[in-house]
DNA sequence: ATAAACATACCGCGTGGTCGGTTTGTTTGC
DNA sequence: GCAAACAAACCGACCACGCGGTATGTTTAT
């Protein structure tokens, strides 16, 4: 019994909210679980209210997940233009980011919805073209193949802390972490 | 319409039959889109006699993981004693015979369970004790750091290959394995 | 006045799961 | 050897429920 629609009318807040919620709502109880109903509670919205800002549940996921890859690409950029060597310099900031969602757990938004993304065909497209095109960007930094192999360890590690009950012990992370950087600073 | 009940009782074929038919349904649609009822269907018989196999859902899906994780047992197996080498031998195997079902692409059962494992609790619980339990077992030749991360590669290289529309170039792929499989037999 | 931002009520449908019955196998008693 | 008795395998009809989505009303902002 929601009255959003007597008070002052934010539909950018709103619309926000109902973003953020459905992002918690999947990372919590996985993607799957996720309801129109659960997600507009959250959000202080009627389900009709949802259904106006996103026209479908499909709408509202690929939204929420483009929304993802927006700060993603932020934080990407931003460790990027604070390092000062430029050869595997986007791998870096990809390792640096990743570790940051890992130590997170699942508190982060990233948790069940990047995982639960490669069983939804649009989703998992959406993030093979992200990375296609940002590895043609830093086609002249990031080609080598031992940066790819780092990054390729970096899902997996990432992946490996996902399944496990409380994640990976912080002493190994930080071993892993310091290895990885490694990889990317050699000729 | 089926008449099961009138033929000859076979228990076992039929339980195989289940299994293998919900193994292939889960690997074409996802996971999420399976249904005791396509699965009955495709096993020729009713949903009354698959939840006599099987009490629930939840109860087939852990049936049919638990049988994949016995296959990939046998198969990593049979690879280390067909290896002359101790040191690594576990990871050698595991990187084998995900290499396998990377080839093979979503036609491996593998494919769409093993990523929808991460949303259920219960599958990550599963498959994490399989990997806890094989990396003890193997503590004394496949414990050291550069193999962890051959291992963790692989896994993150299993992920990108599923969320590529087409799969990894089959180039690529043979340069990543034989890269990988020379960071097994240094010291 | 008009459109946007919501709420409310409702519907169709597919789902997982239950239940009682029927057929086939297997064991037991004589 | 042969029924009777019991258990296992399986069917077929059914149900309750929750889901995504629609249609329409009401409030607020411009």
């Amino acid at each position: 019994m929601s009255k959003a629609h007597r008070r002052e009318k934010q539909p950018d807040a709103v619309r926000r909210s109902l973003l953020d919620q459905a992002a918690r709502h999947a990372a919590e109880d996985g993607l799957g679980a996720l309801t129109l109903q659960s997600v507009a509670d959250a959000a202080h919205v009627t389900k009709g209210g949802l259904l106006h800002h996103f026209p479908s549940k499909q709408a509202l996921i690929e939204a929420v997940f483009e929304d993802l890859l927006g700060t993603l690409d932020e934080e990407i950029d931003r460790m990027m233009s604070a390092d000062p060597v430029a050869h595997g310099s986007f791998t870096r900031a990809y390792i640096d980011a990743f570790f940051q969602v890992t130590r997170d757990g699942e508190s982060s938004p990233w948790a069940a919805i990047s995982v639960s993304c490669m069983t939804d065909a649009k989703l998992r497209a959406l993030w093979s073209g992200w990375m296609r095109g940002r590895l043609e960007r830093h086609a002249g930094t990031d080609s080598d193949q031992p940066l790819a192999l780092a990054r390729y360890a970096t899902d997996g590690i990432w992946l490996a802390n996902l399944t496990e009950i409380s994640g990976l012990p912080a002493g190994e992370l930080d071993n892993l972490y310091n290895q990885l950087k490694m990889m990317t600073v050699s000729p």
